[in-house]
DNA sequence: CTAGATGTTAAGGT
DNA sequence: CACCTTAACATCTA
């Protein structure tokens, strides 16, 4: 699930659940996704404390916890969060539990662990040294233009690129290129400033109507492909099949009659 | 049993 | 040198 939609959902949950109690316990029971922290660092720096507020920067998920300390949370492909009273309503693969002083509980669950969870004091910092692109929400026609520009490969590897725009993954960017009738392996750099901005504001629209739609498949318009990608389905638009293709390493759907390489 | 699944990154190639 | 592509990561399901 979670791509830039999916993570503002998470962003939208915690702040609606979990914000402004204090935090008794940090029980950590798979250490596997801490990312430069250790269990122990993790409780230490959050007992006592509240979750104040929270930022999203594409896929990645920032709590603040304290002037100068923020817990960092990616989803990986399968990670989710989830507010309970009962322990035994935790998720099933539930690897770091938040345990507030009302007794409730925020879970990060995370079948695959991919997923990553770290503390750090500054968030500009992290995203500078990770050296993540703009979000692909906040970033503007002239500063897309200009970044895609200069890219060089399948248009469909560079919108996959966090380093260049960050929040677009395997799913919705299929959606964008569908709607721009685009071919994902189209060479970026024959792009001309006309395609470029047709992609610009696919992006916008489809990252705004995915979030409008609770990043939930079923809310989504039948004339998307999300809800017919996949082996047996068929184009929306002219009712051909669809068709798969390897690119930048992951399966991209598509349909070869609508979406012409430029 | 094998392949593939919403992501990232180290390592190798151009 | 900057950028692109690929394999590997851990787990479950079709």
């Amino acid at each position: 699930m979670p791509e830039l939609p999916d993570v503002e959902m998470f962003k939208r949950y915690l702040d609606a659940t979990s914000l402004h109690q204090r935090i008794d316990d940090v029980d950590v029971r798979n250490a596997y996704i801490l990312k430069n922290v250790t269990a122990r660092e993790l409780a230490r720096g959050l007992k006592g404390r509240r979750f104040e507020s929270t930022r999203r920067h594409g896929k990645h998920l920032f709590v603040r916890a304290d002037r100068k300390l923020w817990l960092r949370l990616h989803f990986g492909m399968t990670g989710s969060l989830e507010y309970f009273k009962d322990d035994r309503q935790a998720p099933r693969h539930t690897r770091v539990l938040f345990v507030f002083a009302n007794n409730h509980r925020l879970a990060f669950d995370d079948q695959r662990q991919f997923g990553q969870i770290g503390l750090l004091e500054d968030v500009d910092e992290f995203l500078k040294k990770r050296a993540l692109g703009a979000d692909a929400l906040d970033i503007d026609l002239e500063e897309f233009k200009k970044i895609l520009g200069k890219r060089r490969g399948a248009v469909k590897s560079i919108l996959l690129n966090q380093r260049v725009i960050t929040g677009i993954g395997n799913i919705y960017a299929d959606e964008i290129l569908f709607r721009v009738r685009m071919h994902p392996a189209t060479e970026t750099s024959r792009l001309g400033d006309k395609a470029l901005t047709k992609l610009f504001r696919a992006t916008h629209y489809i990252m705004e109507k995915a979030i409008t739609a609770k990043a939930d498949a079923d809310r989504m318009p039948k004339s998307w492909l999300l809800p017919h990608r996949g082996k047996d389905g068929k184009c929306p638009r002219c009712g051909r099949k669809l068709s798969s293709a390897r690119i930048g390493g992951r399966t991209a759907w598509f349909c070869a009659h609508c979406q012409k390489k430029m």
